[in-house]
Formats: structure tokens, C-alpha cells, sequence
RNA sequence: GCCCGAGUGGCGGAACUGGUAUACGCGCACGACUUAAAAUCGUGUCUCGUAAGGGAUGUGGGUUCGAUUCCCACCUCGGGCACCA
């Protein structure tokens, strides 16, 4: 047998699946079919990268998979070839973008036939195509047509280094995600695309798609759904009103003030009744200068301003309470102004704290005792009581007044019912009773709280509605107490060490903290007080209730903003739009598409921001299509989220020149939209959303069968260098797939990506390792050159069939590491025994197929192609051992391991465990307590 | 701060639904073949202990006959979001 020489094997196969176009989709037919997806990748001048070879091998996997279980199997490549790498590239160079892209896309493509991925290259795809970009500038129109195309001045996010603007999702901590330069915000005119007119649909029916749960969570944090209330603020001696947005209405009556963003438009229409205007637009301008990094830095103190001269007022009691406005409120979300309730809110609690504004509690925590002798018994009503709880302060030292309880088992303050009476006279009046002390000074309440318990000297639940008051004695004149109180309690002075120690009750604990001055905003659920007469409910079941007695709206608001969708750049689909001096806005008529790219000298943005494309006069004067009079094209171009969001419908009919795709080959491939697509991550908030949008308004405009276009996403971690960093060029890390395969062949480095580690999780890059791979194809080589036997190993025939159900279920799951693992076991199995059949042989090769598909069409006998020989199936009698191994455990500890048959029943085995020799003396003169028997496991004997 | 995910040998990692922890691979050590080296093959490889046996899955508790797996608290790392009311 010749060596394994796999240079000329790998040419070989390539040249020859290109030539009977065995991965070819069909048209037509009436199979069931597959829709294998991949991210087509950005073709840059660094060439194929391992991740690309990471993703695109899983991908080629199953589908290989498929097309041997009878599939008709779509899985196709193409190009997202606009894009800034590209232009920066022309910029610096001169040399033409499309001549750049398609030295690029030919060496992509080079590198990509040598891995022998099973792409259907008939279909290939490029966005920079004037006949696909064809359709993507039509979608752009349908959209402007059903108005989700607009043009708005807005501050833009503003690239100082590439003179662009950019999307709010490319600013990452106010840096720009392409060259993490800095940014800053501009006002400009852009092309917007209503994307949050989606947003409800965007996040509901991810219910009906089969994606990653964290991709689901990625994409709804993102959306951001928040449901709540729109309340209005009247404002004193003026007919505006305020109008804010809040998922807490519950808390209304805990309103103190009342906050704007500095950009909001009120603020200016209110400038007359406004006394400190001078203040206010200072704090304004100080605003507007603020980068987007200072006003999002770590520290974050929040500033703001008092805007005198204006009262809103509450809606809910007609307090009237003073407005501010702080840049900790974003013009952009909700309704651009609050209402702060700093008791219930934490940011609203640091503001208040640092402007000395009223904190005022509505909602008392509820604590429920369930342990202990105090735990509330089940099935008993509650008693409900007004109770206070008082701290009592030493006259002369730093030490607290405390209870140690007689009857029961409590350590408490001085507590007690107040019947009805403020809490510093109820309070005052508890303190006398219950210790004697006479000279009480109340110094301020501590909160309130709900506290349900049980009361084992009066035998019955209570439910009470607690205060905390904080007294100090003013002297240690004391009156004795009656017999009664002290039969009940001593009384102990301790230090605030001592009673943190010993106070247990929450309520009290609260109460403690807020008299250190420890006290911060409560956020969780609780019962309503200081509400008037919404007091008692729960705050879920006020929020609606206290809405709608105000008047206000139950709405739902979303943190998704629409889209900026202009570029100021050259590499890029124009915008079809013209601008027409009198007409306005005139899109460019469908049958003058494409709007091509003019060839310019110079790739340079200006400097005042515009595109390339602006100096280009010849191309920029145009007719408008409506009243044929003097015009202007549009010079901003497609973000390149543009292509890369209807690629997948392209590839299904790729040459249409009348359709996007027709009707047919749609319904044909997308029945239930894309079956698998897998990719990074790191689209998971931009590209999956945007391509979502793009695909529902599609269906609405009845042009794709499905409203959703993938039905299942996955995703891949990506590969790390050695060591666990980032692969760079800089660094000098990355590793060359070209110098790979040549050393080893693209089968072993296929094989080692796969094996490297869980597919979804980041793993690092080991060039020791790949060896390892290596060895296992050799030894298959090696085992093909062998005489093979007539029939195989009975156990060994077992293992077959354990693998081909092992790595049929495990390709499914994308637990690829383990399919080959398993690969492995059997391939060493075969060597001990050396004792297979050609045909179990070839079993196998035909698993191992999809993961090397070059060595195992080399040794696949048949003259048709082993890529479509039909999916071994195991057999269901064959996977079943007729005798293995259990262990037997005393007491959970494994002590030895025994052979038993299959139709062994358990109380055999069980008499058998107890008998064996070394069993014996671990359970000898030991009482055998339990017996426990887990099927073709273990026997577990409890003494 | 909030939301995900993960912590297992020297390293990458495996372990079904709670049932022999460390499969498979790399590395390492020793041996065989060789004049030698590489390649290949074989044996060994969590840890303490001569052994019997004990201890180990980030830490500390809990549930269980039995926990890497379930529950509670905490620590560390990675990713996402970040003043979203």
C-alpha cells in the first residue's frame, strides 16, 4: 500500500466533485431538502483565517450528513464584499476597490475549494455586484415607498478617524467599533430605516424560532421591551404638561421632584417662566460639549440643575414638587423626562442624596416568618396591627436599648402596638411602659415595613404594619414598671456591635440601618403605604390601578432605536434617491436600477463629511425622474449591513435578473425559511436583527414565504492563539490555513478544528496538538491497506454500531469533538483486534466521510462518490452488549466490578454482589441495610 | 451594577436523565525497532501511601444509598449590556 500522500489525494477529489457537480442544489424535484447556512465572509487581503475554517467545516458536516440521508442539499457561498477595509485599502493604494475585491474573492475562493467544503459554487453570490446590489437599492426603495425609509436630522455618532457616521449598535464605549478611534456626536441630515416599527414582532416571535437560548437573550436585551405607564405632570401656571414614562406608577405618591433631559423640547418652551435661565443654559451647553465617553465614564456622578420658577404637579395627591433637569435622563428613551421617586429608585436615590431632595417611602418590604417558633402557621387567618418599633438611644453613652424576652425566644427594641397614635407619641409611650425611662426625646421616623409572623404568646398569626422611630433619652430618670412588664423582658443597654449581633428580625434590621444613616432606595416588591387610599395593596396589583386613576396610558416602550442607515463613504451601495430642487425627494425609478458606482480618483471622504461620491459632478447632476428638471443623486451609500441582509434569499435563484428571487425557488428553499444557519456571536445583535427586519417587511410585502428567515441559529466560539489571546497580525499569532494544509492536509486540519473542543465555546490554537489528527487518519489509511477479515469481531461489530449511533446523534448536536473521539476509540479497537469485514470497514468510512471527505473517497471502493452513498443506520439489536461490566459500591464506595449477562435479572445479581469474595468483609457482621440495583451500572450496598 | 456562560490531570477536554470522575487527544517517561535520529509500535502517566486504603471536579454548606451533575451562599475568569426610569 501506498503512503498517505495527502497533496495529491485532496487535488485529485477536488478537481473531480468539481466535474460531476456532486454538491450541486437541485431545482426541482420533490425530495426533502435542507438549507445549510453559513455568514458569508468579508473577503479581506489577510486571506482564509482558521475561524472561517472552524464554522464552515461544522456547517459542511451536516450538511454532507444530509445529502447522504437523502437530502436535496442547499449550501451556498458568496461574498460580503462591500466594506471599509476594502476602501481604506483604495485610499491608501489608489488601486480600484472592485479590482481589490476580486483579487480577494479569488483567492477566498481558492483557499476555500482546497479545504474541500461542499459548497454549491454554481450559486456564488457577490453584494458588490451591480446585479445583486440591483435588489438591494429596490428593497431600499420598497421600504422608502411604505415609508420606513426616511431622512431625519439627528445627532449621529461621528468616527473622527473615518469620517463617518455611524449606527448607534458600531459605538462601542464611545469608541468607534471599526478602528476604536474616538467619536463624537454631530447633527446630521440621515437616511433612517424604521427598524423599531418591528420591534414588538422582532422580540415576540423569537418564541417560534428554534435559536440558541442565549442568542434569543442577546436579542431581546438588545430590543429592550419595557412595559409600563405614561403619566402627565401639569405644570403650575402653564398649559404644557410633562408627560413621563415609568414601569413604576406604584410609586407615584413617592414623587419629590421631577426630572428632563437638558435636550428636551420643553425646556426651551418654558424659557419665560424659567428665573435661573442663565444656570440652566450653562448646564445645557456643558452637556452638549460632554463627549458621549465623559457622559457614559465609570464614575458617572450624576450632575443636574434646578429649574426654578416651574412646579409640576403630582397627579395622584396635587403636590407640587420642583423640576430639574440631569443629563441621567436620555432625551432618546421613553418620553425623555421622569419622575424620580429617590425611595424606590437607585439612581434617583444617589441624585436625590447629592441635591438634598426628599426621599419619601411607599413601599414597605414584606417579610414573612417561615422558620422557627415565630414561622406563621399555615391555614390560620392574620391579625392585622399597627406596630412600632422604637431604637432607644443611652443618654450618655453610645449604647441602644434593648429587650431580652421572657416567654419566648426573642431579642427585640421596644416594641408595641400604636392604636391609632403618631409614632413619637406611641413610641414615647411604649418606652415608658415597657422600660420606665421618662425623659424621651423623638428624634425622627425610620420607615415602615409588613412584617407576617406568629405570635406564640398570643397563639395567633399576626400581620403587621410596623414603624421605626429612633428616641434618645435625655437623662436615666426611671419610674418602675408594673409586674407584668417585668415578667415579660429584661431590659439590656448594648453597644452597636452587641445588637448587630443579636437583632434577627429584618424589619428591625432596616430600621437599624436607616438610623446609622446606611439606608439606600428599595427596589423589590412590597405592600403600598403613605398612598392614601391605595395603601395596603401590593405595588404589582397598584401599578395599573394607580395609572388609571390618574389618567395616564399602560404603553410599551422599546430601547431598539431606528436605524442610521447613510454612509459617507465610497465603497457602498448608492442610495437611489434623488434630490430634485423642486420636487423634494424622488426615488429613482425601478427600471434605472442599478444606481452603479461611477469609477472616482480619489477614495477620500471630505472633510465636511460627505461622501466621495459628492465631487463626482458628472454622476451627482442628474434629471429628476418626476419633472425631468435640474437634480442631485443622493452620495451617502448602504451601511454594509445592507447586502448581508437578504444574501440567503439570493443564493436560492442567484441569476434572476426580473426578481430578487422567484417565487418558486423561494418557496422551493425558504418553505420554512433557512433550516440551519450558523455564525458568530458577534452578529448576533446587528446582522440577525437587521436581516430579521428585512426578511418580516419582505413577508409583509408578500414576497417570502416565511415571516422569520432562519428557523434554527447556532453559534461557534471562536479560536484563540496559543496561550488564549486574540489572534492579530500585530501580534504576529495568527496561524496560516494555507501552511497547514500543505503539511498535513486539509482532511487532518478539518478533523483537528472539529476535535479542538466544544464547538460553541472559544478554544486556543495548538500546533503540538494537530499530530494527533494526524495519526488517527493514518491509521485508518494503514487499517484500509490490511487484509480484512470475513466477518467481524463480535464485540467489535458492537462498537461499530455504538459508533455510527454515537456520531449520527452527536453531529446533530454539533458535539463534534466527541463524534471523533469516539472515531478514535474504534479505529484503536480495530487495530487490537484486527479482525473486520470490508463491508463494517466501510461503515465507517462512510461516518467518517462528512468530517474527511478527501481520504475516505480515496478509500471508498464504489465508483460513484462516497459524498452520495446512503447514511449507515446502526442496528438497534447490534448496539447491545450481551455481557458487560458493573461495578459494585458498599456504601456509595466502588470496591470492586463484576461480569454480568444481559438477561441476568436483578435479584441474581443482587444475591451475586453480596456473595462476591471481595464484597465479604466489607459487609460482614454489618446489618445489609438496602440493596440498590441501577440497571447495567452498578449494585450500591448500604450497611 | 445587571444578564448570560464557564471553573475537572502538565495541557485541550470527556462523563447519558444523579450511578465506575479523568474517555479521546497532546505532552512527558520508559521500552522495542534503528549505527543514530525521525517516524512507528508497546507500557506507564490525578494525588498521598511499600501496601491495605485514603483524598481530589474553584471554595463552604445542604439534599441523597450515591453529586462534576440538583439546591443555597461565596470566589475567580470569559462574554454581553450599561444612567433604558
Amino acid at each position: 500500500m501506498k503512503n498517505y500522500d495527502h497533496n495529491k489525494i485532496e487535488k485529485k477529489h477536488q478537481a473531480a466533485w468539481d466535474k460531476k457537480k456532486i454538491y450541486h442544489a437541485k431545482n426541482g424535484g420533490k425530495g426533502k431538502r435542507f438549507y445549510g447556512l453559513i455568514e458569508f465572509p468579508y473577503p479581506s487581503g489577510a486571506g482564509l483565517h482558521v475561524g472561517h475554517i472552524r464554522s464552515n467545516t461544522a456547517m459542511d458536516i451536516i450538511s454532507r450528513k444530509r445529502r447522504m440521508e437523502g437530502y436535496n442539499v442547499l449550501y451556498p457561498i458568496g461574498w460580503d464584499a462591500f466594506g471599509l477595509p476594502t476602501e481604506n485599502y483604495a485610499i491608501k493604494t489608489g488601486i480600484q476597490p472592485e479590482k481589490v475585491t476580486k483579487q480577494n474573492t479569488d483567492m477566498f475562493r481558492k483557499q476555500l475549494k482546497s479545504i474541500g467544503f461542499s459548497f454549491d459554487w454554481s450559486r456564488e453570490v457577490n453584494t458588490t455586484d451591480p446585479k445583486y446590489y440591483k435588489w438591494t437599492q429596490w428593497i431600499f426603495l420598497q421600504m422608502y415607498k411604505k415609508g420606513l425609509a426616511y431622512k431625519s436630522k439627528t445627532f449621529i455618532n461621528w468616527c473622527l478617524n473615518c469620517k463617518i457616521g455611524l449606527a448607534n449598535e458600531e459605538v462601542v464605549n464611545g469608541k468607534c467599533e471599526r478602528c476604536g478611534g474616538d467619536t463624537e456626536k454631530r447633527e446630521k441630515e440621515q437616511w433612517m430605516l424604521a427598524i423599531t416599527k418591528y420591534a414588538d414582532r422582532l422580540d415576540k416571535d423569537l418564541d417560534d424560532v428554534d435559536y440558541l437560548e442565549k442568542i434569543k437573550i442577546q436579542q431581546r436585551n438588545w430590543i429592550g421591551k419595557s412595559e409600563g405607564s405614561e403619566i402627565e405632570f401639569s405644570i403650575k401656571n402653564s398649559p404644557e404638561k410633562i408627560k413621563v414614562f415609568t414601569t413604576r406608577a406604584d410609586t407615584l405618591f413617592g414623587v419629590t421632584y421631577v426630572v428632563l433631559a437638558p435636550e428636551h423640547e420643553l425646556v426651551n418652551k418654558l424659557k419665560p417662566q424659567i428665573s435661573n435661565w442663565n444656570e440652566v443654559e450653562k448646564y445645557i451647553l456643558d452637556v452638549k460639549k460632554k463627549s458621549e465617553l465623559d457622559r457614559t465614564a465609570e464614575d458617572k456622578e450624576k450632575t443636574g440643575v434646578e429649574v426654578k420658577g416651574i412646579k409640576a404637579i403630582n397627579p395622584a395627591n396635587w403636590e407640587e414638587v420642583p423640576v430639574w433637569i440631569a443629563d441621567y435622563v436620555l432625551v432618546n428613551y421613553g418620553t425623555g423626562a421622569v419622575m424620580a421617586v429617590p425611595a424606590h429608585d437607585e439612581r434617583d436615590f444617589l441624585f436625590a442624596k447629592k441635591y438634598n431632595q426628599e426621599i419619601r417611602q411607599v413601599v414597605a418590604p414584606l417579610f414573612i416568618t417561615t422558620e422557627g417558633e415565630s414561622a406563621i402557621r399555615k391555614d390560620q387567618p392574620f391579625v392585622k396591627r399597627d406596630t412600632i418599633v422604637s431604637i432607644v438611644k443611652h443618654w450618655s453613652e453610645d449604647k441602644y436599648l434593648c429587650l431580652m424576652w421572657k416567654t419566648q425566644n426573642w431579642k427585640t427594641f421596644v416594641i408595641g402596638g400604636t392604636d391609632g397614635e403618631d409614632p413619637h407619641i406611641a413610641g414615647a409611650r411604649e418606652i415608658r411602659e415597657e422600660t420606665g425611662y421618662q425623659n424621651i426625646k423623638f428624634i425622627s421616623t425610620l420607615g415602615r415595613a409588613h412584617a407576617q409572623f406568629y405570635a406564640p404568646h398570643k397563639k395567633e398569626n399576626r400581620w403587621a404594619n410596623v414603624v421605626g422611630a429612633y428616641f434618645e433619652l435625655i437623662d436615666g430618670k426611671k419610674e418602675d414598671t408594673s409586674d407584668n412588664e417585668k415578667n415579660l423582658h429584661d431590659i439590656v443597654w448594648l453597644t452597636k456591635e452587641e445588637v448587630e449581633k443579636i437583632i434577627d428580625k429584618e424589619e428591625a434590621v432596616i430600621f437599624w440601618n436607616n438610623m446609622l444613616g446606611k439606608d439606600q432606595a428599595y427596589t423589590n416588591e412590597g405592600i403600598l403605604v403613605n398612598s392614601g387610599k391605595f395603601n395596603d395593596l401590593s405595588n404589582v396589583d397598584a401599578q395599573k390601578e394607580i395609572t388609571k386613576a390618574v389618567g395616564g396610558k399602560i404603553v410599551t416602550k422599546y430601547k431598539l432605536r431606528d436605524w442610521i442607515f447613510s454612509r459617507q463613504r465610497y465603497w457602498g451601495e448608492p442610495i437611489p434617491i434623488i434630490h430634485c430642487e423642486k420636487c423634494g425627494y424622488v426615488p429613482v425609478p425601478e427600471k434605472d436600477l442599478p444606481v452603479t458606482l461611477p469609477k472616482v480618483k480619489s477614495y477620500v471622504p471630505t472633510d465636511n463629511g460627505e461622501s466621495p461620491l459628492a465631487i463626482m459632478h458628472k454622476w451627482v447632476n442628474t434629471k429628476c425622474p418626476k419633472c425631468k428638471g435640474k437634480a442631485k443623486r443622493e452620495t451617502d451609500t448602504m451601511p454594509n449591513w445592507a447586502g448581508s441582509s437578504w444574501y440567503f434569499l439570493r443564493y436560492t435563484d442567484p441569476k434572476n435578473n426580473k426578481e430578487l428571487a422567484s417565487k418558486k425557488a423561494l418557496r422551493a428553499w425558504m418553505k420554512n425559511g433557512v433550516d440551519w444557519y450558523n455564525g458568530g456571536m458577534e452578529h448576533t445583535t446587528l446582522h440577525l436583527l437587521y436581516s430579521r427586519f428585512w426578511h418580516k417587511f419582505l413577508y409583509d410585502l408578500k414576497l417570502v414565504p416565511t415571516s422569520e428567515p432562519y428557523m434554527k441559529r447556532t453559534s461557534h466560539g471562536m479560536i484563540l492563539a496559543e496561550g488564549g489571546v486574540k489572534m492579530s497580525k500585530s501580534v504576529g499569532n495568527t496561524i496560516d490555513p494555507k501552511d497547514i494544509v500543505k503539511l498535513y492536509g486539509a482532511d487532518t486540519l478539518r478533523i483537528y478544528e472539529m476535535f479542538i473542543g466544544p464547538f460553541d465555546q472559544a478554544v486556543s490554537w495548538s500546533t503540538e496538538s494537530i499530530i494527533g489528527s494526524r495519526r488517527f487518519l493514518e491509521k485508518v489509511w494503514r487499517i484500509s491497506g490490511n487484509s480484512f477479515a470475513s466477518k467481524t469481531d463480535k464485540e467489535l461489530e458492537t462498537l461499530l454500531h455504538k459508533t455510527i449511533k454515537k456520531v449520527t446523534e452527536d453531529i446533530e448536536s454539533m458535539s463534534f469533538n466527541t463524534a471523533i473521539s469516539a472515531m478514535m476509540v474504534f479505529i484503536n479497537e480495530v487495530e487490537k483486534t484486527k479482525s473486520i469485514s470490508k463491508k463494517d470497514f466501510e461503515l465507517f468510512l462512510q461516518i467518517l466521510s462528512p468530517f474527511a471527505p478527501h481520504i475516505t473517497e480515496e478509500l471508498w471502493i464504489s465508483k460513484k462518490s462516497i459524498h452520495v452513498s446512503k447514511w449507515p443506520k446502526w442496528d438497534k439489536k447490534k448496539v447491545i452488549d450481551s455481557n458487560f461490566k458493573i461495578v459494585v459500591q458498599v456504601n456509595g464506595k466502588v470496591r470492586t466490578e463484576m461480569m454480568i449477562d444481559s438477561d441476568m435479572n436483578e435479584e441474581i445479581i443482587k444475591k451475586q454482589a453480596l456473595e462476591d469474595k471481595v464484597i465479604m468483609p466489607w459487609i460482614e457482621g454489618r446489618e445489609v441495610k438496602r440493596v440498590i440495583y441501577v440497571k447495567g451500572r452498578l449494585v450500591n450496598i448500604v450497611v
